[in-house]
DNA sequence: GCGCAGAAATGCAATGAATGCAGAATTGCC
DNA sequence: GGCAATTCTGCATTCATTGCATTTCTGCGC
């Protein structure tokens, strides 16, 4: 990686932690797009250059998050199914996740604070139930549109969203352990209701699958 | 119903109209909140008096509907289900629904064209969400913060989007029976995951229900 | 070392949403 | 008619966001 591409790394994380930082101490609307541009020592502009909006440099990793988890539900063995990937990469994540709690437990906090926050993070959660919906679907043999894939994908982000790091107010955070425990029993039910849903499918679900094709 | 709230209805109503008319004419973005005013023939700063933001004239019946569902939800029957009620409360409204599928239509177009406005649905969705996750912990005997409820309602906003106006491309406009029988296949597929999930309920349920009381 | 092409950063200006405030107009009520 | 409450309006301001032109940097060939 050049100088160049380096550099540009580097001011990505300066605007960020910039942000972050006065996001904690002053709160979301006090802040101010050149408060941070100023923080992080560029103009005002240059924050534009990296991220759309003032929301979204809350949400920076969340792209390259979602591209991951779509590769890794893509790419899975033959036999795992989408709820074994998506287990075995949450628990592959936790470590990481639990090193910037901060900012996680700082991002749940605005997002009660601020609707519109709240609402973006819905927004790019949603991308990621399309992911999942869709992985779902292969493994229904569903249309990718069909209502169960779609169902499950919901369900399941309600699931991941339940894990994240409880209210600022309780200091009873969540153990590694703990959130594992609650994705399992997730993942639980989810698959309990799946194994329904095949046992109640009287052959619509292969029938309707490919309807194009 | 005196002629002050009259009036402040019938400019409600006119702000709303013309809002509508020009998004469907002119497109979100090419309206301003200026010419919307100007169209309702009231003082751009008026607008604000009605609708807290540009966003929320699209959805200005939303708190009317969430409100009307808590209430049902919670005055049903003792031996109706929760699902029993949403389904007859959208039979109930289907009909209303389709009296303004043009404005629905429109909603769906500019959800898909303008992430922010989908993530301020997704947002308005999700108290009805919350209001559902909160009956099927009553009906399940859960916590109206425990996992299994979250992901039955998560599961039954999915359906309940589904159902909504197909793509403004396709002519094929689902029927309002086909509506119902999607809702039924949902509420089928839910009922099932529900059965199982109480089925697999080896009391874990009840214990961790109430944690800290 | 020098200079060029492309990429990045910046400055400037403008648009438009949203808000606070104070005054004018309207309505309900006596 | 006249008072009190409510609504509407105009004005000024803040701030996010964007387009455009300009300047500054980096990578690379010479």
């Amino acid at each position: 990686m050049g100088l160049r591409e380096r550099k540009k790394e580097q001011t990505r994380r300066a605007i960020e932690d910039a942000a972050y930082a006065l996001f904690a101490e002053r709160g979301y609307q006090a802040t101010t797009v050149a408060d941070i541009a100023e923080a992080a020592d560029v103009a005002p502009r240059t924050f534009f250059a990296y991220f759309p909006s003032k929301e979204d440099v809350l949400f920076a990793d969340f792209d390259a998050t979602a591209t991951e988890l779509a590769a890794l539900l893509r790419d899975r063995a033959p036999g795992e199914t989408t709820f074994d990937a998506l287990r075995a990469w949450v628990a592959e994540q936790l470590p990481e996740l639990e090193a910037q709690d901060d900012r996680e437990a700082l991002r749940h906090r605005l997002c009660e604070q601020h609707e519109a926050i709240a609402a973006h993070e819905r927004h790019l959660m949603a991308r990621i139930e399309e992911i999942i919906a869709e992985s779902v679907a292969a493994d229904l043999g569903d249309d990718p549109g069909a209502l169960r894939p779609r169902m499950v994908a919901a369900a399941a982000i309600a699931a991941l969203m339940a894990m994240r790091p409880d209210d600022p107010g309780t200091e009873a955070t969540m153990s590694r352990q703990e959130k594992m425990a609650r994705l399992d029993e997730a993942l639980g039910f989810l698959s309990g209701g799946i194994a329904t849903l095949q046992r109640n499918d009287t052959g619509q679900g292969a029938a309707e699958a490919r309807p194009g094709r």
